[in-house]
DNA sequence: AAGGTCACG
DNA sequence: GACGTACGTGACCTTG
């Protein structure tokens, strides 16, 4: 039988766009741009690489757009009338793509008055008639259209998609989650939505929610519009009315031309696997060198300096760029796991370590039995001093049932004895991803691991909040493999399986072990030279050596140590809460008249507003009545009593569930303590977060929330230790906006609310004070009318007079805003008083509700930010402030955003605290000279609650 | 896996 | 004229 032809059509137009973005301004030695070209070369070779491979390309051509103008321009001028001039750099690329293609021999196919889409249409139809198998190259959800499968004469043709940029093959489940319809629909989602970019009108107000919601509802674009009339009326029955016809042409705007003349005929695509005569020349002559290598075959050559020259770049001038690193990036060899040496003897151990030592920098990774790093047992380590030139040292192999015999390692104890002298020289810099992970994994193993680099928060302090939804925070390993260095890492799962066939690293195969464990060195040593630079041109070497750099191991210190909790007491709770909630749940059953699941706000909402007939209104897309705490005090407020049972019920269980029954799963046994895990890189603004279990929202709103504050406590002879600082937020939100009425009441030491009070409204009582409470929050998180005015449950007018009143009162507030948001729109990001950014890649959305909530977010990160870096800068020099006046045998547990909790003995109170205080005080010194004090409370006791 | 709810600063 | 309206988190529950 005939081998199944498979077709790669290359959509080079939109391609070179997207690696222009991404790819590094490069210049080839004759000073010409070739960033864009060298993605685009990199992407073809790639393809090329696959030839053999199951799902490679056996045809191949590449479809470029000869000019702008195309029928669409016949049936609607306007269309892609919008589009902007291509960026200066690039335009001399275009030609070069053409280049390029030639030089791999390839076929390049473009044809006036057609564009890119419609001739891969085209060509893709024709070879799925013949029965091939087509991918198309690109990532245009235009062309997701014609994704799909047809009987073809040898059995079914398939057309799928690769997005090379982000190594991911798009299919009908792709597309379907993507606009929430099979392929066929694509096209009628897309004429309802329209497309800025293009200039396709769609119908005003629609966007790809309501799109797609639409024709899956109602099965097609002309069902939606001709059942439109019948709609309940609302604004989107009158928009799918009136805007019609905006669809019907937009429809065809969108529509494929699937039947051009096709240029040239498939079977000239054909792929002939003999390296192309042209291809040295025109990679020799733009100063590819590293392809140029691989032409040659010569893997694993030494590194010859490259010819590429970066372009000097201001970091203001980026912030169109999506991800925006465009910095000079020293080109390496691809990745290579064949490269990497198991090291199984202690003469080879020796051997790494000592080339380690020499070269004074050396990028580390532990393997371990689990991601929690204080129950885990080392498995392995893995070293990389180069590209491709990592190793990895098996430790813990092996040794269960599944394996009887042990792989030949080194002896844990012996191979630990050899990397310790080099893990803790102060003259070889460790680089990890994530060290604080490696860091206490080591701890446990008696090695302090010291100086440090860490990629990670690097790449969080160039980048936080660019990846705007990005699954993990986007500073995880795998992505910043993927964005900085085009290369997919094995991940855990291709290892080690998932679900109940996932087997536990230590029961790898050491050759598999060794590619997966070292790859992880060698991408880390390969992301720090990558990304350290970045951090002297953009400006980020100021937070991440004085900040950030130096909390790592402090915060590492802090999980290792933990904090008892009291398992008889937490217990005790536990029970008390049990019984009580069953005794509320008897009781709203009785009023309800049922017996119904109370922890489900459906169901409790059917019955509150179905079935007992209060008055309440339905919430947003499910159609689901709210049940939230506003609501059920409102109802309770007028009498609704089964509300009020519902009330206490919710917060008696929240307790039991999150706080007395976790906690005690979470005592780590042999420690006999909880461990928190701190992220460093879990907020935008540059606070921690904390999880497993989170101790930074353990409840002190409530007396009966505050019992389980109760269960934290010292062990026998010490004491807790609580320092807060005080209204930390609003004291630097007068010194930034420069208020002088604040500054002045935080100088005196007054109230502050209540001195908002006085200038608000002229007296002091507690209404005025909780209000003016109210709104100096509501002036943090960045306000507005209609928020503030469903706080203080008054009318939009009444709030919007207070927010004057407010400007008035305190001028520079007003200012502030204004200013913060000018230079975030016009950076892209947001800087606090020690420099750290946030970037807000949605400030300048066309959506509204987006780009309001991308402002309040952006007139707040500064504020929380610096706060946010004032507390970790009195973290990192606490210990050696206390350790300097001789109080060593204090430890720092907890931080909880403005407030530090500590254990101690109860003799070194009285010493401790004015140090502790004073290093809170003055933690903004020297780089920072505020003109406000900040205020520290200290409290001391024999529980978290005792301590406030 | 998502949505709702609620714990904290 | 409608949208949805306070910033930053994480955990648990129910439901699809």
């Amino acid at each position: 039988m005939a081998q199944q032809q498979h077709l790669y059509l290359v959509d080079g137009s939109s391609y070179i766009f997207r690696a222009y973005h991404r790819l590094p301004p490069l210049t080839d030695p004759e000073g010409t741009p070739v960033g864009a070209v060298y993605g685009y070369t990199t992407m073809l070779w790639k393809l090329a690489d696959d030839l053999d491979k199951a799902e490679g390309p056996t045809h191949l051509a590449v479809i470029l757009d000869k000019d702008s103008q195309s029928f669409r321009n016949e049936i609607y001028p306007e269309y892609k009338a919008n589009r902007p001039e291509p960026p200066e750099d690039l335009r001399p690329q275009f030609p070069l793509i053409r280049d390029a293609t030639r030089a791999f021999s390839l076929p390049c196919i473009e044809e006036q008055g057609l564009e890119a889409d419609d001739l891969i249409a085209s060509y893709a139809r024709a070879a799925q008639r013949e029965g091939w198998n087509v991918t198309i190259v690109s990532s245009d959800k235009d062309l997701m259209q014609l994704v799909g499968e047809v009987d073809g004469p040898n059995g079914p043709a398939r057309i799928d998609m690769l997005d090379t940029m982000k190594s991911q093959r798009i299919y009908i489940p792709e597309v379907e989650e993507k606009f929430g319809v099979a392929p066929e629909l694509v096209g009628d989602v897309l004429a309802l939505m329209g497309d800025s970019v293009d200039n396709i009108p769609g119908i005003y107000g629609i966007g790809p929610k309501t799109a797609s919601k639409l024709i899956a509802e109602h099965g097609s674009l002309t069902a939606a519009l001709d059942q439109a009339p019948e709609m309940k009326t609302s604004k989107l029955k009158e928009r799918l009315i009136e805007g019609r016809g905006d669809a019907e042409l937009s429809r065809i705007l969108v529509t494929l031309k699937e039947d051009c003349e096709l240029p040239e005929p498939l079977d000239d695509f054909k792929l002939d696997g003999v390296p192309p005569e042209p291809l040295a020349a025109f990679l020799e002559k733009h100063g590819f060198t590293s392809l140029l290598r691989r032409l040659d075959a010569g893997k694993g050559s030494p590194d010859r300096p490259n010819n590429l020259n970066p372009v000097k770049q201001e970091t203001a001038s980026d912030k169109g760029a999506p991800e925006g690193n465009r910095q000079p990036m020293p080109e390496m060899p691809a990745v290579d796991r064949s490269a990497y040496e198991t090291v199984q003897t202690i003469e080879r151990l020796e051997h790494w370590v000592a080339r380690a030592h020499a070269s004074q920098q050396v990028a580390v990774d532990t393997e371990t039995t689990s991601l929690d790093c204080m129950v885990c047992d080392l498995v392995g380590v893995s070293l990389a001093l180069g590209p491709n030139d990592a190793c990895y040292i098996p430790l813990g192999h092996g040794g269960s049932d599944m394996f009887a015999e042990r792989p030949e390692q080194i002896e844990m104890s012996v191979a630990l004895a050899v990397l310790k002298p080099l893990l803790e020289n102060d003259a070889v810099v460790k680089i990890f991803q994530n060290g604080k992970y490696d860091l206490n994994v080591l701890a446990r193993n008696g090695i302090e691991v010291s100086p440090i680099e860490d990629t990670m928060i690097i790449s969080f302090d160039l980048d936080a909040g660019r990846s705007q939804d990005g699954i993990g925070g986007g500073h995880g390993m795998d992505e910043l493999s993927e964005r900085h260095l085009g290369h997919t890492c094995l991940s855990f799962k291709d290892i080690c399986g998932t679900g109940k066939k996932q087997i536990p690293f230590a029961e790898v195969p050491l050759d598999k072990a060794t590619e997966y464990a070292a790859e992880d060195a060698d991408v880390t040593w390969r992301l720090f030279q990558h990304l350290k630079p970045r951090l002297a041109i953009e400006g980020g070497t100021k937070i991440y050596e004085r900040v950030d750099r130096p909390l790592i191991p402090v915060v590492a210190s802090m999980e290792r140590e933990g904090i008892k909790v009291d398992r008889a007491r937490l217990a005790k709770l536990s029970e008390e809460f049990a019984t009580e909630t069953a005794r509320l749940e008897k009781e709203i059953h009785q009023l309800a008249g049922e017996e119904f699941t109370v922890g489900s706000p459906k169901q409790l909402g059917d019955i509150l507003f179905d079935k007992l007939g209060y008055k309440g209104g339905r919430k947003g897309k499910s159609g689901q009545y709210s049940t939230d705490q506003s609501v059920l005090e409102k109802l309770s407020g007028e009498g609704a009593d089964i509300a009020k049972l519902v009330l206490e019920w919710r917060h008696l269980a929240k307790l039991k569930s999150t706080y007395t029954d976790a906690l005690q799963a979470q005592i780590n046994p042999d420690t006999g303590r909880v461990h928190t895990s701190y992220s460093l890189v879990g907020a935008q603004t540059g606070r921690l977060s904390s999880t497993d279990p989170n101790l930074q929202n353990i409840p002190i709103r409530t007396a009966i929330g505050r019992q389980i504050r109760e269960a934290f406590v010292p062990e026998a002879g010490n004491v807790l230790l609580a320092a807060d600082y005080s209204q930390i937020e609003l004291r630097l939100a007068a010194h930034m906006a420069d208020v002088e009425t604040l500054k002045e009441a935080f100088a005196a030491g007054e109230d502050i609310h209540s001195r908002t009070a006085t200038e608000m409204f002229g007296e002091v009582t507690r209404d005025t004070r909780a209000r003016a409470k109210t709104i100096n929050f509501a002036i943090l998180y960045g306000i507005s009318r209609w928020g503030l005015a469903g706080r203080l449950e008054v009318e939009p007018d009444e709030a919007q007079a207070m927010i004057d009143t407010y400007f008035q009162r305190f001028p520079g507030i007003q200012r502030y805003i204004m200013e913060t948001l000018e230079t975030v729109r016009e950076r892209g990001y947001s800087e606090t008083l020690f420099g750290r950014k946030t970037w807000f890649p949605r400030i300048n959305s066309k959506n509204q509700a987006e780009r309001q909530g991308s402002e309040r977010a952006a007139i707040n990160a500064p504020i929380q930010g610096t706060s946010a870096d004032i507390i970790k800068r009195a973290m990192a020099r606490m210990m050696p402030a206390l350790e300097d006046a001789g109080l060593g045998r204090v430890r720092m547990l907890l931080q909880v955003h403005d407030e530090l909790v500590f254990e101690l003995p109860e003799e070194d109170v009285e010493a401790a605290s004015p140090i502790i205080e004073k290093v809170m005080a003055e933690a903004a010194r020297p780089a920072v000279e505020l003109s406000v004090p900040l205020g520290v409370e200290i409290g001391t006791g024999a529980s978290w609650d005792a301590a406030h």
